[in-house]
DNA sequence: ATGAAAGCGCTAACAT
DNA sequence: ATGTTAGCGCTTTCAT
């Protein structure tokens, strides 16, 4: 059998509720040798509380639950060593699930937080709208958004803000008279950041009196489409001389369609990605890329969410928050300009 | 308060057993009357059951637990789909952590899930020797080792064959003339696969009559000394034709030694580089990798760790395999003779 | 076919 | 200063 608090008590000739006293540094004035000998029957007996029993009883788990939309992308898992790093701190384990951008999944994974009574839960959502964020609220569990916004729902989100970052990169190019720039991204689909870079892309090129070309503006869904839209746009006979990235992974595929394309970058054409990774300094060319401080957004929603965990035990209201990171921009080679 | 199942069962005019039965599709004869019930009170309370209560009670928690030693590291996010696919089509949750190869962290991580009562474990051990994992037979549970062995401890354990891995990479050099391959590692601490690949180089080099140069094996143990150790090697009257990297971190390292000491590659050294990852094809050249089947990696690990689970159950004893992977090569430029 | 009740392992209020 | 006990929410045996 497993070993238990009972035994433990038997062991050192004492009672559970001085084991427990013991265990969870209620010193309550017991005397040092019963402490003594409580320290030496875990020992002996190897003993581990039981993570149910007490949570059943405390209602509460110190466990944190993070639901991420996608763990192949490096950017998250920068967020999640800030997450990690914060709760370690403070004393809070972690469930991390993925929800791999599905909304059934995402469904699956909210319920099962909920079930299991976790003490509050990070969500990078995956889409718009989860029904199932409604029984967030009734639940009265504490939760912080993480990068999407979502509609209809007053709830802390932290976020970086996209309008800046977006113009951050088209004043780079249009500072290297880069003026022909066109944007890839996936469908917008109601997501936040999606929707705002794109109206920082429109914003930027007004601010710098660059008129908008709808044919400039791709949306694609996967490596194909990017492959089959970048030639459209190479073929035309007006070509862009800039490609702004919205995303890492879609990076790739359009540093990979332009190779294929023949075409070459920086020379013929410039690009700018969206987050930094190990690898974009490694790529051919050394990737400039705007920089979300991923780090710092894991902290910073940690940091809310705790705040939001102690408000509930102490039943003070919290009115909503949006926290907004500042993005900024790395230059490397892939704009050309820098003297190569 | 948060509805229980009590609170079903007032709602739906039943005992607390009934409720019971039809949440777990112990229709032991219950009437059709009565479920239906039962299903519009658990509809009207969105009633979600606690897992404390149950895990407690039942003596399981339907949950596996997954210690990385590297988050990091997209080898790993790949493995973590294959498991994260298997236990969803198994019913199992999942609970992961990261240990980022500190003992002290992954000790509190199997200690955490110990308490937790989790059902099976799944670890890719941070370094040789972790007392802790002793508890993990003392504790009787379930748990399986991935691709790294540890000493001293009888375990079921996937990897993946090094000593092949490596032998594909020096073998596709050898084809290509290129017989002075320098080797680049971190340091092997007892960690299985990074002595298994150092074994494995120093074997395809007799294999293929190749003299071993000490010298041409680099033990470093971050990029700085990456970059020294590549300066002393580039430096010195006999220098290597081909760099076979062991790590898919370390081969970013390299290649930007590489690049800084002007070397061009391949034209005047090759690189393998070991791990496929998305942007092995996007770096510059494009990356020869040897590739770990890392998706089956995952679900050889779950697959495995259910059967034990099920062992136990029936309490029937299973003895410790290792169940070792095919890896395979990727041809790209970066070792040249390709015709380019 | 269904309900009553015991008990999983722990903590905390209450008693001494 | 320490022990006794009730109870967290659930499942499951045992009655009926």
């Amino acid at each position: 059998m497993r070993v238990t608090i009972e035994d433990v008590a038997k062991k050192a000739g004492v009672s559970k509720s001085t084991v427990s006293r013991v265990m969870n540094q209620n010193y309550h004035h017991i005397t040092e040798e019963k402490r003594q000998k409580v320290f030496q029957a875990i020992r002996e007996l190897d003993y581990r509380p039981n993570a149910l029993a007490k949570g059943l009883k405390q209602m509460k788990t110190s466990t944190i639950g993070v639901i991420l939309s996608n763990l192949q992308n490096p950017f998250w898992m920068k967020v999640l060593e800030g997450i990690e790093d914060l709760c370690q701190e403070e004393g809070y384990s972690l469930m991390i699930v993925n929800s791999r951008d599905n909304l059934a999944r995402e469904e699956e994974n909210v319920k099962g937080f909920l079930m299991r009574q976790l003490d509050g839960l990070i969500i990078n959502p995956s889409l718009g709208q989860n029904p199932v964020f409604q029984s967030l609220e009734a639940y009265h569990v504490p939760y912080v958004f993480l990068n999407r916004k979502v509609q209809d729902i007053q709830a802390d989100t932290i976020v970086v803000d996209n309008i800046k970052g977006v113009s951050l990169a088209v004043d780079h190019l249009v500072g290297l008279e880069r003026r022909r720039i066109a944007v890839f991204l996936y469908p917008p689909e109601g997501i936040s950041p999606r929707l705002e870079r794109i109206e920082g892309y429109l914003k930027a090129l007004r601010a710098n009196r660059i008129e908008v070309r709808e044919d400039w503006i791709k949306i694609v869904t996967n490596r194909e489409d990017c492959r089959r839209e970048m030639q459209v746009l190479l073929e035309a006979q007006e070509r862009p001389n800039a490609i702004l990235s919205t995303n890492n992974m879609l990076t790739l595929d359009i540093l990979e369609s332009l190779k294929e394309s023949g075409y070459r970058v920086p020379e013929q054409i410039g690009v700018v990605g969206y987050d930094e990774t190990e690898w974009s300094k490694h790529l051919d060319p050394p990737l400039t890329t705007i920089v979300q401080p991923a780090y710092e957004m894991g902290k910073a929603a940690v940091k809310r969410l705790i705040e939001r965990i102690r408000a509930k035990e102490q039943k003070v209201q919290l009115a909503a928050e949006t926290m907004e990171l500042e993005p900024s921009l790395i230059v490397r080679r892939s704009c050309g300009g820098l003297g190569d």
